[in-house]
DNA sequence: GCGTGTGAACTGGTTCACAGCG
DNA sequence: CGCTGTGAACCAGTTCACACGC
């Protein structure tokens, strides 16, 4: 399958999915593109036409199902394939996104999470197994774990990614404020960094003034 | 002073920012812009377009003074202001950011905190004062607090939200995976699902194939 | 008539390429 | 000679506007 979908796209049809997801919840079977436009924000026609990277789904003159759209975007990207995930690094951070209820909404299956103080593997309460860093590419291989979420301080990242491929990762997400790259192109790394996400709030701020 | 940095440029400009922060902290001097394309990602022209916006500052055939290049993106965004902050919801996600340790490295300075539960106000070791939430309003006036940092459930979020801007909030970092906007321009709103990026992580797997 | 799907027109952000300066 | 700063050329992505189906 072609990787032509732009990523602005991506953002917004992902984006879309779980919004269809809450509205089937509450009930709502049908919206039209304008109605997206004022929960989500994206223009009606820009909604449009991304949807037509993933098919015509829409009903002339009634708008969408509900339904239909959150499982034809799912559809489209593979979106439940529960691709099984461990986390490395179990600060606050980690345990927040090891617990979180709703993290099978995600695409993703979380299955273990490693820390190098082994104290924690032991008192950590916890929905899945933990282990001690050293067995992280033991679990890996055996539990066929594809996605590494990275959420160690900035200094231990570049390591822990080295070990994460080398274990046979291929999708990596990083928490740490240390831009990971990757010159495989196979591998998929998104960079999360928080505190960039207050400077870029920080910055609007004084643009306004 | 105008509006009229694109946002694209900001994120570019606040990541430059950061990396340029780094390489002084390493010792580095000068640095070009072919030479933070390769730590940054971003195309060497890109960057020297986007410099444009805060002035000439580098120097004709030996690229930049890194700290020059951060004072002069630190200037022109006010950077370093140190708005009041304070974050409402103290579960671990909450946690994690209150007491990261390179927050005042956002522009922002951390306050206060708040939950509802008061057990947590009593337990939690924290670096700064935590209070019950209904003092929310009060605490927020007294110590002239900016910022609001929503890390509360989703349910929740539109609750909270109405109570910050009440209380005089013009910045909001919302968490919840739930969309806020505002219909009052002059508040600013960044909303962060990190979720999201989890699903858009697996949409471009499934497109790589 | 309402709302989708879509080619065509447009916009603004990125890339190019080079003049100018140290 | 190297690297910045910048107008001009380019292009991706957005917006418009309307034909078509319900």
């Amino acid at each position: 399958m072609e990787c032509s979908v732009p990523l602005r796209t991506v953002r917004r049809l992902t984006y879309l999915y779980q919004t269809a997801y809450s509205l089937i919840e509450q009930g709502q079977e049908r919206i039209s593109s304008t109605q997206l436009e004022e929960i989500t924000g994206i223009p009606a026609a820009t909604i449009r036409k991304d949807l037509q990277y993933v098919g015509s789904i829409g009903q002339n003159g009634s708008g969408y199902q509900t339904r239909s759209l959150a499982e034809a975007i799912c559809r489209r990207f593979q979106l439940d394939r529960g691709t099984r995930a461990c986390i490395v690094g179990l600060g606050r951070l980690g345990q927040a996104i090891l617990n979180y209820e709703w993290f099978y909404r995600s695409g993703y299956e979380m299955v273990a999470g490693f820390d190098v103080n082994s104290n924690k593997i032991e008192t950590l309460p916890a929905r899945v197994r933990l282990y001690p860093a050293w067995q992280m590419s033991e679990v890996i291989r055996r539990e066929e774990i594809r996605l590494g979420i990275i959420t160690v301080p900035a200094q231990a990242a570049p390591e822990v990614l080295e070990n994460l491929i080398e274990a046979g990762i291929t999708d990596i997400i990083n928490f740490a404020p240390y831009w990971l790259q990757c010159p495989d192109k196979r591998i998929l790394i998104r960079n999360i960094d928080i505190l960039q996400e207050f400077r870029v709030l920080s910055a609007l701020r004084s643009l306004q003034e």
